[in-house]
DNA sequence: CACGAACCCTGGCTGC
DNA sequence: TGCAGCCAGGGTTCGT
């Protein structure tokens, strides 16, 4: 589910309850993520104090007051939410696999019926070693993501440059959803084999990555099924969306398929697996 | 080596 | 209404 946008407005919605509160509670009712929780994982974090929250690709991370990193993932179907003090908690839901409380009475869940995601420890002067993230490609919004670095995780790859994008290691943070939404945006066909991408696309792709990403964020990610903000907001760029899951509407970029029986349009085929929604007339 | 398919797991929707 | 089949924002592993 959750992609770049949506994972850093998880964490920012997290920093500002978080930031500066203490763990007074870890309560961890279902160990069995995707990896299994390390060892000592809840004794790690009983009784931290919260220093700082950030993203790094798809992955936050938390910096505890003893040196330790708490690292995770949402995979497809994760969420972290806020319950502020003072409001009284549900009792735990089917797949609220862990539950922390905070020293102001605040309570965090982290809910994943799919257990794709998954939270390990690492610490915060080694965490960008870690081997989630030693292999990661540059951060999308930084000002080290260029055409030029772009083009180099690009060359001499045979594969489809939508498969190419989803690549964590050749820029990270980018799904599904983004990939199609860019790849529309700098107008390159998602078929065009990674090589062959010319240096004038790569010159769109960098900023149509970069303002697609910034105007999800903006929105507050996108809310397909059960996608929340920490807040429990909805996030509402899915309906900015030019073609994901638009098969069949007419193109919002040259309009066709609006007209009567006309056969263009938003199509939609399959890549490595995935779902590709694209413009055949407009992307090249 | 580099690619795509299969798989991990659950829930929701579609179509019969 | 019931249920089988398919699909989903992620990533890893295995086979070609």
């Amino acid at each position: 589910m959750p992609e770049l946008p949506e994972v850093e407005t998880v964490c920012r919605g997290l920093a500002a309850a978080l930031e500066g509160r203490r763990l007074t509670g870890v309560e961890v009712r279902r160990p069995d993520l995707r990896i299994p929780f390390p060892p000592g994982f809840a004794a790690a974090l009983q009784g931290r104090r919260v220093l700082r929250i950030r993203r790094r690709g798809k992955y936050f991370i938390w910096e505890l007051d003893d040196g330790t990193a708490l690292l995770g993932h949402l995979g497809m179907s994760g969420s972290m939410t806020i319950r502020a003090p003072g409001t009284n908690f549900p009792p735990p839901a089917p797949h609220d696999h862990v539950i922390l409380t905070t020293d102001d009475g605040a309570q965090v869940s982290y809910h994943d019926p799919r257990r794709f995601g998954l939270m390990t420890l690492s610490t915060v002067a080694g965490v960008e070693d870690h081997p989630l993230l030693a292999a990661m490609g540059p951060e999308p919004l930084s000002d080290a993501f260029t055409p030029a670095v772009l083009a180099a995780a690009l060359k001499g790859k045979q594969t489809p440059i939508k498969s190419a994008l989803l690549d964590q290691g050749a820029v990270a943070g980018l799904g599904n959803i983004y990939v199609c939404e860019a790849l529309f945006r700098a107008r390159v066909s998602p078929r065009r084999l990674a090589d062959n991408v010319g240096r004038r696309k790569v010159e769109a792709l960098v900023p149509a990555i970069k303002s697609v990403l910034t105007e999800a964020i903006a929105s507050g990610g996108s809310s397909l099924r059960d996608y929340r903000q920490a807040t429990g907001e909805l996030g509402y760029f899915q309906h900015t969306f030019a073609v994901y899951d638009r098969e069949g509407q007419p193109c919002p970029g040259c309009d066709c398929g609006a007209a009567e029986g006309q056969a263009n349009g938003i199509q939609r085929i399959v890549q490595a697996g995935r779902s590709t929604f694209f413009c055949a007339k407009r992307q090249r």
